[in-house]
DNA sequence: GATCGTGACTAAAACGATTACGTAGCGGGG
DNA sequence: CCCCGCTACGTAATCGTTTTAGTCACGATC
């Protein structure tokens, strides 16, 4: 019975409705056995023995018929997925979909793809999810902002991940850097009422970050006054959160001339609640942010912030996942690679003294 | 060998690294045949005439060595991946994360994974990836934001694709709607010159968008100039953009007091233009975007936007595909599926009169 | 007492690859 | 002339399920 679409279909043209061909079928039509056109399109080593010509003709074949092979029947035998899972807060939040980005990039680069699962940081899904993929025989996994103790079968990377556990490689940002970079920042400017915002419990660099930024702190000889420090609750990815916990500092009316919040949302958020307080950003109030996600350049003022090079720790990540993947013994002690963070100055921060001027 | 983290391991505690039991052991170990147990476990109709004690026998006996179906073993068989391919332009971009949010809610509670690709527009990936995905045997495939002619072996569903492909469910914006919503809104506002920012060429939304405008302001009397329009151009998800095309815009000295911008982002970059040539956003020039991403809230001033409902088409797109999946014929010939924008009147619209009080 | 139905399973053929091992034919060395 | 070692393949087992078509025993029915 001749298809609808007329003329065009016939032939070597293959449309993708056909039913694929097995790797029997076009051994039977070459006339050989399955096995010799399996090694031989697989490349075997053991192929090498095998007259160009008649390779030529596997080939040919296997072109006319648009032969793939069945992808479970290959991973059932050779139990290999090519496939990663990963794990994310939520994919709508600018941080994990930067660093998936870069995860994607070099996965489907090296023929591999990948599940996404976003767990919102309920604990049931955090400890599920890893159950599903290991059901579909990831060949590794990649935790992105996810607290994590498992030691699994496979090959675990995490980016921003904090724990030493057996079998984990953790990607995370030079946070000590990090603080110094914005603390001197803000010192330079003049500032040394500093507030804070926390990231929340559950975020896998809060504690890591809040560290950093005391040790710091003590050996620039900056004060760290708990009055001055808000911790960010909820796990909604709106700035919406910071701009709360900001209310709640003004409401204390401790002094402060500058802000260093645990992220841009949250930086976000917490300019408004300035603003609305009647304070200018950054004559009265300087503000410095952590990430640089793609709208921290574009709000207004553009936010000043220390960026994390979030795309690339995506593309190390995947990159250590499939090194581990195919070296295992090797690089199986490998616990944690760093990254270094940069400073990006835009219009969130000004001098200290720059209220007096300012103010007409 | 005992194992090093003692102890705990032994007896009914399962570590995620032993490698899973097999039917056939299980099967062994019970006493009855591979089948008997498949069937049983799968709750097949076939399996009433067993009696509940045996039956029990069998779970007993999974839940003991925690046995998961082998899944490519299951999938050769059955021919079901219970996996679809998503398309997306770019995973970082806002406007394709929320729609993946949405997506991936769905999928997973009905125990389907998804793989993401995404494309950047690029028309050799745009032909590559839906191929790499039948390779992987994918159910079905979800395209956001990609122009798509294929008609494939598996349903499709697009989100705002707007070709009438063979196979293809569309999920649309009611682009009349929305024209109509902004246009309204300005038009009481006072406004009459308006310019707009249309889409890029490669962006599937842009001609059903600008169709829909024309039409809504021909109805309205709305002049609709082309001296008024730009259009974006190249393929980053950066306010850049719109900064762009309205420098360009503004280079013209065509009056004009409200903008339309094609989408969120865009109009950020578009306020940053016209601020930095002296004009305030909402006194001189009231801005309207288009998506109502994360972000837009948390301008400053908050972005007056068209929302789409993304997540919701989103959970639709992965409704619908499953459908079509499970009840093939039944829903092959659905064509589009249209849903709702609304209005979110934020702080970058203001009385087209509001120069003179504004300027003190 | 032959037949029938049914309850409780089992046998075996797929699904589509990979891969260790085997072997037929042939030329050459001893 | 025999055996060795290539070359060029083929055989068959295996991966772990699903599913159709039986089988077998036993009690009921005519």
């Amino acid at each position: 019975m001749p298809r609808k679409r007329s003329g065009v279909d016939k032939g070597a043209r293959h449309t993708l409705h056909e039913r694929p061909i097995s790797l029997k079928k076009l051994a039977e039509y070459v006339g050989l056995a399955p096995a010799t056109v399996s090694l031989v399109i697989n490349r075997s080593a053991v192929a090498d023995s095998i007259p160009q010509e008649t390779k030529d003709r596997i080939f040919a074949a296997a072109r006319k018929f648009n032969y793939r092979p069945n992808f479970f029947a290959r991973s059932l035998r050779t139990q290999r997925s090519f496939t990663i899972g990963v794990m994310v807060p939520e994919v709508s939040d600018g941080y994990a979909a930067m660093v998936m980005s870069g995860i994607e990039d070099h996965l489907l680069q090296e023929g591999y793809f990948y599940f996404v699962a976003s767990h919102r940081h309920r604990p049931d899904l955090i400890d599920e999810y890893p159950r599903l993929f290991l059901g579909r025989s990831v060949d590794g996994l990649i935790a992105v902002d996810t607290p994590w103790h498992h030691d699994l079968a496979v090959p675990v990377v995490t980016v921003s991940g904090h724990n030493e556990v057996k079998g984990v490689t953790n990607i995370v940002l030079d946070h000590e850097r990090a603080a110094e970079l914005a603390l001197k920042h803000l010192l330079q400017l003049g500032h040394r009422k500093i507030a804070f915002i926390k990231g929340q419990e559950f975020s896998s660099d809060t504690a890591a970050r809040w560290n950093a930024i005391e040790e710091v702190a003590r050996r620039l000889g900056l004060p760290v006054s708990s009055k001055l420090t808000v911790q960010l609750e909820g796990d909604s990815p709106s700035p919406q959160l910071g701009y709360k916990v900001t209310k709640k500092l003004l409401a204390t009316h401790e002094p402060f001339t500058a802000l260093f919040a645990f992220n841009d949302i949250s930086a976000m958020g917490a300019i408004r609640a300035l603003r609305e307080s009647g304070k200018r950003v950054p004559e009265d109030v300087s503000v410095v942010g952590f990430d640089d996600i793609q709208s921290a350049a574009y709000q207004n003022p553009g936010l000043t912030t220390v960026r994390q090079p979030l795309r690339k720790m995506g593309k190390i990540a995947a990159e250590t996942v499939l090194r581990r993947i195919t070296r295992r013994a090797v690089e199986a002690n490998l616990k944690e690679i760093t990254v270094e963070p940069e400073l990006v100055v835009r219009e969130t921060t000004c001098a200290a003294g720059a209220r007096e001027e300012a103010q007409e």
